[in-house]
RNA sequence: GGCUCAAUAGCUCAGUUGGAUAGAGCACCGGUUUUCUAAACCGUAGGUCCCAGGUUCGAGUCCUGGUUGGGCUACCA
């Protein structure tokens, strides 16, 4: 990277004309600003003092000694004190030449030894998924995606939540209400259908709530007298008690959610590894607290409740194990833990999980690593913020929410409207057609929501329909579209890709085409760094964008230099590539015409 | 109350490790196609970066205090 050979040289520089030590990494070079004539920028006030000169002059002896030791640069000139530097236009051209026929360019080459488990997705089965799933499915798909990218070993799994309160609810509902409907004889999609239940269980249990308060009952003691929530609750020790009739309808239910779920995923085209079921790891943890108890780390109540104390870590005492021996949330959490990292060995793992869970993460980390665990310190809790629509957050219960697969039915179908509006698809088959449509749609879709940060909430009013212009998925499909169409009229032309560099002059936007697309392997490094694909998306955003620019600008099939169109047929194929490659671990597919 | 996260254009969002005049998209207004796909491009307009202090050559970015909003603070998961 010439950025690195640049820091190496500038701290050379500062030894040799101030005697200043500093370190390549601590120095700080950065992007030279549009207005600016450069590539690079070196900022000098830090080291004016040890210069003993004033900017101006620091930054020029500063510029001389490069323009002197590094034949990459060709010229330099100083504004204040920034000293903007000038990389020779062979560089880039040569840059580009190795690389534009790489597939998969920029992707990490040689293997680390790094396993990462990404746990993500995680849903309950008493509902179908809603906006607030998409973003998470999506998130630890694409993070997942970018991690491998990165050339780690990477591992997904998904810890599905099959058991307690919330399920018995909708068998409840059903058992009461239903007549012994299915899917099949209803028609609905499994997971719909048991959500309709438990929007029911909840009218219901709210009506009782009314009556109770209305004979006098205050709101928290209805909430705790109502009929429905105790036969819920009887259920659900009926269900602990492995009931047969209980532990078959759980199970038919949950069959008919899980064949929801599949339909829902291969839509969204995520998989996983594994799957856990809480059913199986709910009882898990409790010889952890035992080995605790042991090593000091929790302490024993006279009740025999089992308790952490983490007021050092500025936290307050936490709850491990319930007073009549069972299991809190956070005692399966640290069996299912051991348990990953038996089945995996993964001492780095990752949970996509929303921020309202921050507390219990910091906590399950501090007391994995009070534990001595060997992963602890490489769990990372990757917090994302709740999706909320203008009225404010969506709630399952109360039917406010935007389902999933409306949602992705109603994206593809705009997409296939929009592109049945602009007309330009001829020859294309009816499943060519229907593949364009579900890439289109599902492509807005999902750069809208991975283009945010994950830690912010986000806003989506259904009234607005996601854009496809702009600053969106199907514009940075579209522009992959126009390059390939391009490419394809070359080759029908027999136009050829090499060229001799000293025939050719980069104007402006071929120069920042160039550079960008050379960005590439940077960008791709620090996404996997920050586990963020809004910053994948940030890029390619910018990229597709320059390349529009450049495609205005400049034509190719009709440039009459052929050394000039050949730099021009490999600055568009690589970034084809980069926009394919980088969509693609964005979970997006990127279609060759639209 | 305590802890925690956020606040940038009318709206939705970027803004790298503190660096030059704060950036996009949408919406609005105007322009561009006999020329490789107009889901595009170019331009106009739009800002008290929540407020007040502090740190320093320099703060949207760091620190302190405050305001507003979300979340957590369950022997629920």
């Amino acid at each position: 990277m010439i950025a690195d050979i640049l820091k190496h040289q500038i701290a050379q520089a500062l030894h040799n004309l101030y005697m200043v030590g500093v370190s390549d990494d601590q120095l700080d070079i950065e992007q030279t600003k549009p207005d600016f004539e450069g590539d690079f920028t070196f900022v000098v006030f830090p080291y004016l003092k040890q210069s003993k000169k004033g900017p101006e002059q620091t930054a020029q002896e500063i510029g001389a000694y490069l323009l002197e030791q590094v034949e990459e640069v060709a010229s330099y000139n100083v504004i204040k004190g920034f000293l903007n530097i000038v990389v020779a236009q062979n560089y880039w051209v040569n840059f580009l030449t190795k690389n534009y026929n790489t597939t998969n360019f920029g992707f990490a080459t040689h293997a680390t030894n790094q396993k990462i488990l990404v746990e993500y997705s995680s849903p309950n089965t008493n509902k179908p998924l809603h906006l607030g799933h998409i973003r998470n499915n999506l998130l630890g798909y694409a993070v997942s995606q970018i991690l491998k990218a990165n050339a780690h070993q990477v591992h997904t799994c998904n810890l599905v939540n099959d058991r307690g309160i919330h399920i018995c609810k909708s068998m409840l509902a059903w058992m009461q209400y239903g007549n012994g409907e299915t899917p099949a004889s209803s028609g609905l999609k499994g997971d719909h259908l048991v959500g309709k239940y438990y929007v029911l269980f909840d009218k219901h249990y709210k009506a009782e709530q009314q009556e109770l308060m209305n004979n006098g009952l205050t709101h928290e003691q209805a909430e705790k007298q109502a009929p429905s929530i105790l036969a819920a609750q009887e259920l659900l020790r009926k269900w602990e008690a492995n009931d047969e009739e209980t532990v078959n309808i759980w199970k038919m239910m949950n069959g008919w959610v899980y064949e929801g779920f599949h339909v829902s995923y291969r839509t969204l085209g995520i998989s996983f590894d594994k799957f856990y079921y809480e059913s199986n790891t709910y009882l898990l943890g409790k010889e952890i607290v035992e080995e605790g108890i042991q090593k000091g780390v929790f302490y024993k109540k006279d009740d025999g409740s089992v308790w952490i104390d983490l007021t050092e870590e500025g936290l307050d005492h936490k709850l491990v194990l319930r007073a009549d021996g069972t299991s809190v949330y956070i005692t399966q959490d640290m069996g299912t833990a051991d348990l990953k990292y038996t089945d995996f060995g993964c001492k780095q793992s990752i949970y996509v999980v929303g921020n309202e869970q921050d507390y219990h993460f910091k906590v399950l980390q501090l007391i994995l690593k009070k534990l001595g665990r060997p992963y602890a310190d490489g769990i990372y809790h990757l917090s994302y913020g709740m999706v909320e629509l203008p009225e404010g957050k969506m709630k399952s219960r109360e039917g406010t929410v935007v389902d999933a697969d409306d949602l992705m039915a109603a994206m593809i179908e705009q997409a296939e409207e929009t592109t049945k509006e602009l007309g330009k698809t001829d020859g294309l088959s009816q499943e060519e057609l229907i593949e364009l449509y579900n890439m289109v749609g599902l492509g807005a879709l999902k750069y809208f929501i991975l283009k945010v940060d994950p830690k912010k909430k986000m806003l989506f009013n259904p009234k607005e329909s996601i854009d496809f212009q702009g600053n969106t998925g199907p514009f940075i499909q579209y522009t992959h579209a126009r390059i390939k169409s391009v490419l394809r009229n070359a080759k029908a032309a027999d136009l050829i890709m090499q060229f001799d560099e000293s025939e050719i002059t980069l104007s402006k936007v071929e120069k920042e085409l160039l550079v960008i697309n050379y960005k590439y392997p940077e960008v791709l490094a620090e996404a996997g760094k920050t586990f963020s694909p809004g910053v994948l998306c940030n890029y390619v955003y910018e990229l597709a964008k320059v390349y529009s620019h450049f495609y205005h600008e400049h034509s190719v099939l009709k440039e009459t230099n052929v050394n000039q169109q050949a730099l021009r047929l490999q600055l568009c194929t690589l970034t084809a590539d980069i926009i394919r490659s980088s969509f693609q671990l964005l979970g997006i597919q990127v279609p060759e015409r639209m």
